[in-house]
DNA sequence: GCCGCTAGGTGAGAAGTGCATCTATTTCGG
DNA sequence: CCGAAATAGATGCACTTCTCACCTAGCGGC
């Protein structure tokens, strides 16, 4: 069915507060086991998504240059970022909900004989 | 957290499903009550998802001209819709799900005094 | 006649996506 | 020592999707 994929943000919120701070490329490798929908992560999005959250105040970050390999700039959390995590939780607590309310719905709907079911009820 | 809306598509074929019939401008009335989530529907996403559920022959519509005031493009789901509602159904149940055990462990998180939290585990 | 509700729709700018591509550093194989 | 691959961050640009505002039109009531 496409994208819907936009969850990049939530999930990257909650990576960064279980694992205290990390960078991009790191954080690309983990969304394969936490990620709420299928899809590849888009590379990209994950980046502007991260600068983005920085721009609102809800990570920071800075480059570190000494370990092995290329700079890596590396984020953390802000306070405003875990409140910001808070509401998503919220906010996806929700929706699951009322995704689950909508399949329970379908079912029931998808099982009865064909054509129009009952109006009444 | 701004949209998160597209889920229009969905919620129509269900309500087409249960209904047996509608046109746009009462599916608009039933979203309030159906939504996945909080946003007031757009009228005009409303309109196109229905337009191009038709092109994918997902629904089919005529006009009623009968009844009063203006005419009324009525839709019904095709045989193939009801397939798509299915498809859709199991791909909200994943969906649904793995939101709630994001929801899980982001309250777990939130718990935790604050800082780092443990890397083991 | 004119207001407002019902009904369906579109244009256009803004925002969001996704693919391809770029740079640079370090490590590993040969 | 050279070159390929992995690590790391990022951007350009075409494309799609959203959103807002707006338009048309039928009919009922005052």
């Amino acid at each position: 069915m496409g994208n819907l994929y936009r969850f990049v943000e939530p999930v990257v919120l909650l990576l960064l507060k279980t694992k205290g701070r990390s960078y991009g490329y790191d954080l690309a490798g983990d969304f394969k086991e936490h990620a709420l929908t299928d899809a590849e992560i888009e590379r990209a999005a994950l980046y502007r998504t991260l600068r983005q959250l920085e721009m609102n105040g809800n990570v920071a970050s800075e480059w570190e240059t000494d370990g092995a390999g290329p700079a890596r700039r590396v984020y953390k959390l802000t306070p405003q970022g875990e409140r910001h995590l808070e509401e998503w939780a919220s906010v996806l607590e929700h929706v699951s909900k009322s995704m689950a309310r909508f399949v329970k719905n379908a079912k029931k709907s998808l099982q009865e004989p064909a054509g129009k079911e009952r109006k009444s009820a």
